[in-house]
DNA sequence: AGCACGCCGACT
DNA sequence: GTCGGCGTGCTC
């Protein structure tokens, strides 16, 4: 018997695995999975690595191949589980062992003894009362800020006040002489967190969230675990549901993941943990050093914390005994991986769950169309939360037809009851948000004498005009020139860039509106780390009346003085060639209706649209997510889409053009050939045909089986010389346009 | 990553 | 002559 072994060593040129012979009395001991000791290199060191698999022929020269030495006794069942979802990540998204591994496995660091530093109230909450309605008095925002905090919390995190409070060590200085707090650090390891430091409410909830809590409760009680798929609308009260379930989990001594998305990480959402965890939670995110969260991983480990909150990441924490993993937004994107291996956090958690045994919840305001299908089918318990917590009603929406304003003569961006509705919440001091439906960067630079687009001379994309340097850059390589003044093919001096749709939108607002602050958030003016957070934190302030942005001001962000809502091109992402359009046009459209009217006034919504009968729009304006999914679904069974079918597409790169087109054709027609019960697309030139001087070709497979898909991967992978010119990703239900 | 091997300069 | 600099290459 012979076994493949990954050394427990992250260096490229150690990525892949060796051979080793399993000695008789160690047979039954050794599985995929096992720790072992192997002798390495001329001096046979001895080395610490991996199972991968049995094997019962060596693949090569057996007179090279040593004797495993013993087995690791002293690894955990956390660690066996992980390295079982590494197996699983491999087999399922394709990758190398040792890439999924090193998904899995947490970062190895020399242990350096970190301090903790906390932020403690030291007089009374009237004084800490005082001094805060003194500060705000004296306009000294940063000190409110941190007082603001102490009245409700006696302890606070340091680097959380500074970073997320951004309050400054001026500032803390200064209230520490005042006697007002007292700054302590302590050892990481040796002290073990007090806990309970926060002043605890009880938790009320309404109907809706006790009816969950109760059946989720009885459910664990009986050992029974089951994934919960919630469906609750914007300001149901997803979080506090969350927090009591976690609670029972933790009063029965298991531990906790909770995925939140990256965008979501805020300090409000973490304060909210904090308060009824203290410091039996933690936080993972992606600003963090390598050694922060290795120190995570530890206290994990040793048990110091009950909750882990943080990115897809967060999955792989090694907790010991996993009662529960909530996965909240759970239709957003990034749990998908970006990167090899592809794998969505969901389909991972559901793994996990299953391999100890434990729960999983799903929430979202939206769900994918995947999760809420299997809900239907009964793979998932579903529970829907209809009501706002608060009480509060949901914005009033309104539908305009832009094809019709323009007949009317109106060739402005804005429709009449848009200028209509930012004038009046102008004149009484309430705030604007005016949401721009459109994915990509900046403008493109073009000649309007010849035509000629400036391009990347390293990709197949166009480069983008970097206003504040003036120079155009590619967004996919870095590649950077001077913005020329003239045309380089016909010397005209026309040469102009398109404005980001933002931008414009901004220079409009301007026109119309002289008198109001704007602020604008795209990926151009949030490029800097922390300016998203700056603009923010600006608006909400009220220091602008309008805020105006993409995507990332749609998600999570409360502002209570926000009572209208414009989308502009609400079906610009309906013009996307991707099966997923629909759905993502509806979510984000639901998404920025629901950032009207958080606080006590009512909320409006306009929706501009050229599309106004799409039902993603219409169904995202009277907010009816199921009906919504009645018309995607069939839409999806219509087209063989997932999830009615499966679908996984195999991109093939290459410096080589040739060889990646030649490669791909084949692969496909191996599979045209040999699968009956598979669908095959392509092969094509990819969404963008060049990265960085990479070819890239695709094709994809579909079928109604995933395990087909998964064949078919197998015996690609099997076939794939392992040329270093060429290079082979799988990437299963992709994201990104067919 | 580690460790051996190896091919050059400067030293007991 | 040899000791040791680190450049290169391999590890089942």
């Amino acid at each position: 018997m012979f076994s493949k072994i990954i050394i427990n060593i992250s260096v490229e040129n150690l990525d892949r695995p060796f051979t080793y012979r399993i000695p008789d009395r160690l047979t039954d001991r050794c599985h995929p999975g096992t720790k072992v000791l192997v002798p390495f290199g001329n001096s046979n060191r001895m080395i610490e690595g991996y199972i991968l698999e049995i094997i019962d022929h060596a693949d090569i020269d057996e007179s090279k191949i040593k004797d495993i030495d013993s087995i690791v006794v002293e690894q955990s069942a956390n660690e066996s589980r992980l390295i079982e979802l590494a197996a699983f990540i491999k087999e399922q998204y394709g990758s190398t062992m040792n890439a999924a591994l090193k998904t899995v496995l947490p970062i190895k660091r020399a242990y350096k003894p970190k301090e903790k530093k906390t932020i403690e109230a030291k007089a009374d909450t009237e004084v800490i009362v005082e001094a805060y309605s003194e500060a705000q008095r004296k306009k000294q925002s940063a000190k409110a800020r941190l007082l603001h905090e102490l009245i409700e919390e006696t302890v606070l995190d340091y680097t959380l006040v500074t970073s997320k409070l951004k309050v400054s060590v001026a500032t803390i200085n200064s209230l520490q002489k005042a006697g007002i707090i007292s700054v302590k650090s302590e050892n990481y390891f040796r002290n073990p967190v007090v806990l309970g430091k926060s002043r605890e409410k009880d938790i009320s909830l309404n109907d809706d969230q006790k009816a969950i809590v109760d059946e989720f409760v009885c459910d664990i009680d009986n050992d029974i675990h089951k994934t919960y798929l919630i469906h609750g609308i914007t300001g149901s009260g997803k979080t506090l549901t969350y927090i009591s379930l976690i609670k029972e989990v933790v009063k029965r001594k298991k531990q906790v993941i909770v995925l939140i998305p990256e965008i979501a990480l805020t300090y409000q959402t973490l304060k909210r943990f904090y308060h009824y965890f203290g410091e039996r939670v933690s936080v993972l995110n992606s600003a963090m050093s390598p050694g922060e969260k290795y120190d995570q991983c530890e206290r994990a480990k040793k048990r110091e914390i009950d909750v882990i909150i943080g990115p897809r990441s967060a999955l792989f924490t090694p907790f010991s005994d996993l009662g529960l993993i909530v996965i909240d937004e759970e239709h957003e994107n990034t749990y998908k991986s970006d990167s090899m291996p592809r794998y969505h956090a969901r389909e991972v958690a559901a793994k996990l769950a299953q391999l100890t045994n434990a729960s999983l919840v799903l929430g979202s305001a939206t769900p994918s169309v995947e999760s809420y299908f299997r809900a239907l089918k009964g793979d998932y318990k579903l529970f829907s939360m209809t009501k706002r917590a608060t009480g509060a009603v949901l914005a009033q929406t309104m539908i305009v037809d832009m094809r019709k304003e323009l007949h009317d003569g109106n060739k402005s961006i804005f429709s009449n009851v848009l200028k209509e509705g930012i004038a009046d919440r102008l004149n009484k001091g309430q705030q604007v948000m005016l949401f721009l439906n459109r994915r990509g960067y900046a403008g493109f630079v073009s000649c309007r004498s010849c035509g000629v687009v400036m391009r990347c001379p390293h990709c197949d994309v166009s480069l983008s005009e970097h206003l504040s340097s003036g120079k155009l850059v590619c967004h996919y390589c870095g590649y950077e020139e001077k913005r020329p003044r003239i045309c380089p093919r016909c010397g005209s001096k026309y040469l102009l860039g398109f404005k980001a749709g933002t931008e414009q939108i901004e220079e409009e607002v301007h026109k119309l509106f002289p008198d109001a602050v704007t602020a604008r958030m795209d990926a151009d003016t949030t490029r800097q780390k922390g300016s998203m957070e700056k603009i923010l934190e600006s608006f909400a302030e009220k220091k602008a009346d309008i805020l105006i942005g993409t995507q990332m001001i749609v998600k999570g962000h409360d502002f209570e003085d926000v009572t209208l809502v414009g989308i502009i091109a609400a079906d610009m992402s309906l013009a996307i060639n991707d099966y997923r359009a629909g759905e993502r046009t509806f979510q984000l459209i639901t998404q920025a209706a629901g950032r009207a009217g958080r606080g006590d006034k009512e909320g409006e919504t306009i929706i501009q649209t050229y599309q106004p009968e799409h039902y993603a729009i219409v169904h995202a304006a009277s907010q009816d997510y199921r009906a919504f999914y009645d018309e995607e679904i069939l839409y999806r069974e219509l087209g063989g889409y997932p999830p009615a079918k499966e679908i996984v597409g195999i991109l093939v790169t290459s410096k080589d053009k040739a060889l990646a087109q030649t490669t791909c054709e084949k692969m496909a027609d191996y599979i045209r050939k040999t699968e009956n019960e598979a669908e095959v697309m392509g092969p094509a030139k990819a969404g963008i045909g060049r990265i960085n001087d990479i070819y890239r070709f695709i094709f994809y497979i579909k079928s109604n089986d995933k395990n087909v898909l998964i064949r078919c991967k197998n015996r690609l992978e099997e076939g794939l010389s392992l040329s270093s010119r060429l290079q082979v990703n799988f990437d299963f239900n992709p994201l990104n346009p067919l």
